[in-house]
DNA sequence: TGCGAAAATGATAGCGAGTCTCATAACTGC
DNA sequence: GCAGTTATGAGACTCGCTATCATTTTCGCA
């Protein structure tokens, strides 16, 4: 069970790709993007929302929601739901790294996790049935050390 | 990959368990869990509301999700998410047995698969972080055989 | 460096899933 | 049947997210 976070190279990485997929990099985008550079998981928009706001950085709501579209759409990001109707969103290195998640169902706690054989097994399952698989999410629920004590 | 379909004794033991957790049985609820019992894989709180509808045994939708949630809290339903900002709902086997969901990100579709390697893989990495897992979901995402060609 | 076309931004209205409230209807033990 | 309690349904409400549109910013090009 391992993570490497993020390295502000993502950032860099980021805006390159959007550049070379023809996009401009106004103000709102690089701050989100920076934003999210410095996470070690997962955020809902609202999250980055109230953090950019924090930082006297203020972004439109919308234009939060637009550039994480724009980001996921180009595989940048991972949106992912772990559940209450909020989908939250976390950088995709390029080196194809990724975790998945743990939710404590009682305090709400996101913890990531990543296990190679479980990326195996999911790999292969794709391929047996018929799927071009893009993503997969992968959420454990339950109650956590502290919250089951 | 292979799912037994939901038996129509799910039906009784769940208002069974319903009862004996004090509840007691209306229309609504045996409804919902009646149009519940006959699906194979999830449902979203509108689809079901619509079956009910189309079957001439309208609900209000309130109660819909009353029931669901309900059955959530006593474990006789699996609640998950596949996107799209919906939670979709199943009948949790009293076997244990359940599956995981494929979602052609193109066409919306929603298929059923179970393997159990990935079972026991989940469940070393439940125990792995500490944590009392009780539900866990899988959702692989990508383009579908058809959508593919 | 300055211009203009095209894209990005932000405020706000709109949409839809899901929840809350409360008066009414149905169930259950007696 | 009756009374007490629970379930139900209509509709108002909340909130995450999207669509719209006027304004601002970016960036190629002279």
């Amino acid at each position: 069970m391992s993570f490497a976070p993020t390295s502000s190279t993502w950032a860099a990485t980021t805006i390159d790709a959007l550049r070379g997929a023809g996009f401009r990099t106004g103000g709102a985008r690089r701050a989100v993007i920076e934003l999210l550079a410095r996470q070690t998981c997962c955020l809902s928009a609202q999250e980055i929302w109230d953090g950019l706001r924090r930082e006297s950085r203020p972004v439109g709501i919308a234009s939060v929601y637009r550039v994480l579209e724009v980001l996921a759409d180009l595989k940048l990001v991972q949106r992912l739901d772990v559940g209450g109707g909020v989908a939250r969103y976390e950088p995709m290195l390029p080196s194809g790294d990724h975790h998945h998640h743990l939710v404590c169902d009682d305090c709400g706690k996101v913890e990531a996790f990543s296990d190679e054989p479980l990326e195996d097994a999911l790999r292969d399952l794709g391929d047996q049935a018929g799927y071009d698989v893009d993503a997969h999410d992968v959420v454990l629920r339950g109650s956590c050390g502290d919250c089951r004590v």
